[in-house]
RNA sequence: GGAGGGGUGGCCGAGCGGUCAAUGGCAGCAGACUGUAAAUCUGCCGGUGUACACCUACGUUGGUUCGAAUCCAACCCCCUCCA
């Protein structure tokens, strides 16, 4: 792989976004000559995207910042399917009304990343559902029906491995990679969309694509999917305490959000702040080689900078000051998360055990005993031994009660 | 359609009449050590009440039994071989 001639491309590589290309000079070759469309298809599954979509975000950014224009394709029509790679077995059938607030949860995002609008490098969304919806079956089948054949679809990988595992594959979610291929040969005839750029899981889908796009429209296509990230751990990425990462504000806090990037592992400062900032290479170079407690500082960039671009200035700033209140002067953030109890209850006291389940830090009553009873239940900072000691107006600070939860979860209840 | 094997806690995977809320591993949580890292060591790891208890749980529904995840029956689903 030569140093590619287009920005975009070369981007791609020094950053690490690349894992496989239909056709690499090609695309090179085509980007460097002028501006050019690409998509990225998200289904609408979750009410919000996590960070496993982040580096498809980061890849539309960049191709806009670069001078391309970007197609956000909201898989309106495809998520009634349901995409059968990777999966053991069918998804549950999501209903219309699930579908449709999913989207409306997903498209919050992207105008943090893109800027959308009618020009030429302004970026574009789409629903597949515009055009999948009306599909008439036979004149589908005998106009791009034709274009595959069975022997070739039994051969990717996500029909493959059913098959081998003799796991179940309905016709509907065979059906899904020739809607998703069909999706890129409407994008190019709708607006010369050229290139599709997804998840390594995505190629076999993407490449569909690619060739059905040459077959019906004699168009020359490409795709090209980013690695599966995992952590150096070999974790896939995008689990924290609660749940998932999500990028959706409502769904995550940027507190914690920002807490996420705080705790990377140093092993993967470095490729994180390729994939996730946009900081020059240069300076990224410089924070990866801090070693010891110094790599401290890179990953405070790290956080500061991904909560910057998801959830804006104000919200990373906010983060990072309440962190470094909160963990270096070890002192008291109004901006930690809060939970209110009423006056009259605080004042008649509540076990410690029931508070840290009121403040969410636990699931359960046993769950709150047990981190007590290990020692990793804290209010105002100190230890409590017992989790039936009751919590009242005595243990107020400044107005409010500071419940800790192991090293990192802190959350402040206040009285009202 | 016939014969056989199997469905166990978030996952993998033991258990095959009581001592089973169910061995073990992974994941997770907490403590120690640190740098809000990794590795390591230790504890916890269904729920409610914190002894004892009770509830919920081993595909579903019934049954046998003082007592079932364990035995029986029917049903559902998966797998293997035969047709």
């Amino acid at each position: 792989m030569t140093t590619p001639r287009s920005e975009f491309l070369r981007v791609v590589q020094e950053r690490g976004y690349m894992h496989q290309c239909t056709d690499w000079e090609a695309l090179d070759k085509r980007l460097s000559e002028g501006p050019a469309a690409a998509y990225i298809g998200f289904d609408c599954t979750a009410e919000s995207l996590h960070v496993g979509g982040l580096m498809q975000i980061m890849l539309l950014r960049w191709w806009q910042k670069t001078g391309n224009k970007p197609i956000v394709l909201m898989g309106g029509g495809t998520t009634r399917i349901g995409d059968p790679t990777g999966k053991d077995e069918a998804r549950k059938m999501l209903t219309d009304e699930v579908i449709a607030r999913n989207m409306a949860g997903i498209k919050k995002v992207f105008a943090k990343y893109l800027t959308f609008g009618d020009g030429a490098g302004d970026a574009l969304m789409v629903n597949n559902a515009d055009w999948l919806d009306q599909l008439n079956y036979i004149a589908f089948l005998r106009d791009y029906g034709k274009h595959f054949t069975i022997n070739r679809m039994l051969t990717f990988d996500s029909v493959k491995l059913r098959l081998e595992r003799e796991q179940p594959l309905t016709f509907l979610e065979f059906n899904y990679m020739i809607l998703q291929g069909y999706d890129f040969a409407e994008l190019w005839a709708r607006h010369k969309c050229l290139l599709q750029m997804g998840g390594s899981d995505q190629w076999g889908n993407i490449v569909n694509g690619v060739e059905l796009g040459r077959r019906v429209h004699q168009a020359e296509l490409y795709g090209l999917t980013s690695p599966l990230l995992t952590t150096s751990s070999g974790v896939k990425m995008g689990k924290t305490l609660g749940g998932a990462v999500w990028l959706n504000a409502d769904m995550l806090s940027a507190w914690e959000f920002w807490q996420y990037w705080r705790n990377t592992e140093d092993a993967d400062v470095g490729r994180f702040l390729k994939l996730y900032t946009e900081l020059p290479l240069d300076d990224i170079a410089k924070l990866e080689a801090l070693q010891g407690a110094e790599i401290n500082e890179a990953k405070k960039v790290l956080a500061n900078e991904v909560t910057r671009l998801c959830h804006g200035e104000a919200a990373a700033r906010e983060a990072a000051e309440t962190a470094r209140k909160t963990f270096e002067e070890g002192a008291l953030s109004d901006n930690l998360p809060t939970v209110t109890i009423a006056t009259a209850e605080l004042a008649a006291g509540i076990p410690a055990f029931a508070l840290f389940v009121r403040a969410g830090l636990v699931a359960s009553n046993g769950e709150a005993r047990r981190l007590i009873q290990g020692g990793g239940g804290k209010v105002n900072d100190v230890a409590i031994k017992d989790p039936a000691e009751m919590v009242g107006n005595g243990a107020l600070k400044d107005g409010v009660i500071k419940l800790t939860a192991g090293k990192k979860r802190h959350t402040l209840v206040k009285p009202e």
